[in-house]
RNA sequence: GUCCCCUUCGUCUAGAGGCCUAGGACUCCAGGUUUUCAUCCUGGCAACAGGGGUUCGAAACCCCUAGGGGACGCCA
């Protein structure tokens, strides 16, 4: 066999999530175990969303974890650019063999006419996709339409019977009915590519060879095995891991847990022990071992002990791992100073130093008033949130509305922090020591303490909206029908 | 709704037709070590989704049902 290449390719459209870290750890893993190579590609094909920091973060956080990569953006190969926004000239050429070969064709329908379709075919429980409007438009139709400037994207052509069959890695065939497949847009109205165009194009030119993905491609597959051929390529070998779950099955998400990587090393977890964790999602070690390496993961891997039930996140058995790592692979030395790497940083010193010195007498006070800036804070109960005037609810509803106003910021610094929580005080015709109470006591543990917005901003959007979760738990959360109604008054605020 | 995928203790998993009275780990419980706690050690609770086949023999293979998940975007 040639080369075994195999590459993870996120999207830079928010933070770094383990998921991608979890994806990226199998093929790196495949490939090292074949003397092969492992990609990084930005797939930042999605104008309104991607941005830089994103990107930024993305690689940050990867390298981090111990999966960095033998090219990508940053590490040339022979086979860059390795960000699609740098790879136009490419996707054009390839999608004007296609419209040759009359395999994709112009599409000048407008979203309300899509929508009435769509509409159309839910009623008469079709099968929901483009109905082949401009399939047979003729070339003037074709050229006057362009010249007129209309809006207009490319799409592919698909069969519309038969079936598709192709093979995955880890399930063996699976046969899927062309009349399922939607004629793909190929190419958007901005002129850039979709996922699935770019995709191939870029896997085959970068001689992607087994391309290891999460389950949630399958649908889309035969779509691809159509793209290779029409080119007439060799399509790679494809593998759908299992996706990682939250606690209620669900595909893991934010909404309902911590899934960004920064979360995890803010609350100072071990790379090692979340590398080694998420090897344990859907693979085991021969042997039942659980603590293993990279290199011991590498060494015994074999994709097709992949196992396909979908893996719950279960942090209380990270924690025990991580545990593991701490007490067993680390020095007294070590321990300390990584430790204090990661809580003593000058950078965060020096913000925290100017907010207690006021407030203490000897140094003994120190780590009562600012505790919680380095571990969790005291437990809290449904008590601790009693208050004159506001009740749960009202706690609860500040709690929420504050992590998605908080969410909105892009940038983390301490006086956004402070503009939109305030600003959200204001719509609440709350005083600021009212509106704040609930944060104070879920941040900090207590009602009274170093200002909460400081701490908000010191500790970071991933640690405060885990805390506010909590409380909100602790609370007893809002019902469904508490949150649609809230959904909809923040929304109201928002405009 | 349509299609696709999946299904072993609460959770992660072992299991390639007889080694399964189903093994390990997390969690929880009990006991031991320890001045306390934690660690550590010992033990315990706890699962083959259901029903049909195939087979001398099924957790494993096939079918049906149920449950879960995913996809159905000019997002990836």
């Amino acid at each position: 066999m040639s080369q075994v290449r195999t590459r993870i390719a996120p999207s830079p459209t928010g933070d770094p999530h383990v998921g991608t870290a979890y994806i990226a750890l199998f093929n790196k893993c495949f490939a090292r175990q074949n003397k092969g190579k492992f990609i990084l590609r930005i797939e930042d094909t999605d104008q309104d969303r991607s941005n830089k920091k994103s990107e930024r973060d993305i690689l940050n956080a990867l390298a981090w974890m111990g999966l960095d990569w033998d090219e990508g953006p940053d590490r040339d190969g022979a086979f860059g650019p390795y960000r699609q926004s740098e790879r136009g000239e490419i996707y054009s050429s390839h999608i004007d063999l296609l419209i040759e070969r009359k395999k994709a064709f112009h599409c000048f329908c407008t979203r309300e006419r899509l929508a009435e379709v769509r509409e159309r075919q839910l009623k008469n429980k079709e099968p929901i996709g483009y109905d082949g409007h401009c399939l047979n438009l003729s070339e003037e139709e074709i050229s006057k339409n362009l010249e007129q400037g209309l809006q207009s994207v490319i799409r592919m052509v698909v069969p519309d019977e038969g079936e598709c069959r192709f093979e995955d890695g880890l399930r063996g065939e699976v046969r899927i009915n062309w009349a399922q497949i939607d004629m793909q847009v190929l190419v958007k109205s901005d002129g850039l590519p979709t996922y699935h165009f770019a995709n191939v194009v870029d896997d085959h030119l970068m001689n992607i060879s087994h391309v290891i993905r999460g389950e949630e491609w399958i649908n889309s597959t035969p779509k691809h095995v159509l793209l290779y051929e029409y080119f007439g390529w060799e399509p790679p070998m494809f593998f759908h891991m299992p996706l990682l779950r939250n606690p209620d099955k669900s595909k893991l998400s934010k909404r309902k847990n911590p899934t960004s990587i920064h979360y995890f090393r803010d609350a100072g977890y071990q790379p090692q022990s979340i590398l080694n964790y998420l090897g344990m999602m859907g693979w085991s070690m021969p042997g039942s071992r659980e603590k293993f390496s990279f290199e011991e993961m590498v060494s015994e891997f074999n994709i097709r002990r992949v196992s396909l039930g979908g893996p719950v996140f279960d942090i209380e058995k990270l924690d025990w791992l991580n545990g593991r790592y701490l007490r067993e692979d680390l020095s007294d030395h070590e321990f300390w100073e990584q430790f204090t790497d990661w809580s003593f940083s000058q950078n965060r010193i020096e913000k925290i130093v100017p907010l207690l010195r006021d407030r203490v007498e000897k140094f003994s006070d120190v780590i009562p008033l600012v505790g919680f800036l380095f571990g969790d804070p005291p437990s809290i109960s449904r008590e601790s949130f009693n208050h004159s005037f506001l009740s749960a609810t009202e706690c609860l509803e500040i709690l929420q509305l504050s992590i998605w106003e908080l969410e909105k910021i892009e940038d983390w610094q301490r006086g956004l922090v402070e503009n939109s929580l305030m600003s959200l005080a204001k719509k609440l015709n709350l005083k600021p020591k009212e509106f704040l109470f609930p944060l104070f006591v879920s941040i900090t543990g207590k009602p009274i303490s170093i200002s909460v917005i400081e701490a908000l901003a010191i500790l970071g959007l991933d640690l405060c909206r885990a805390r506010i979760r909590e409380s909100m738990a602790v609370l007893g959360g809002l019902s469904k029908k508490n949150e649609k109604a809230l959904t909809k008054k923040y929304r109201a605020m928002s405009e």
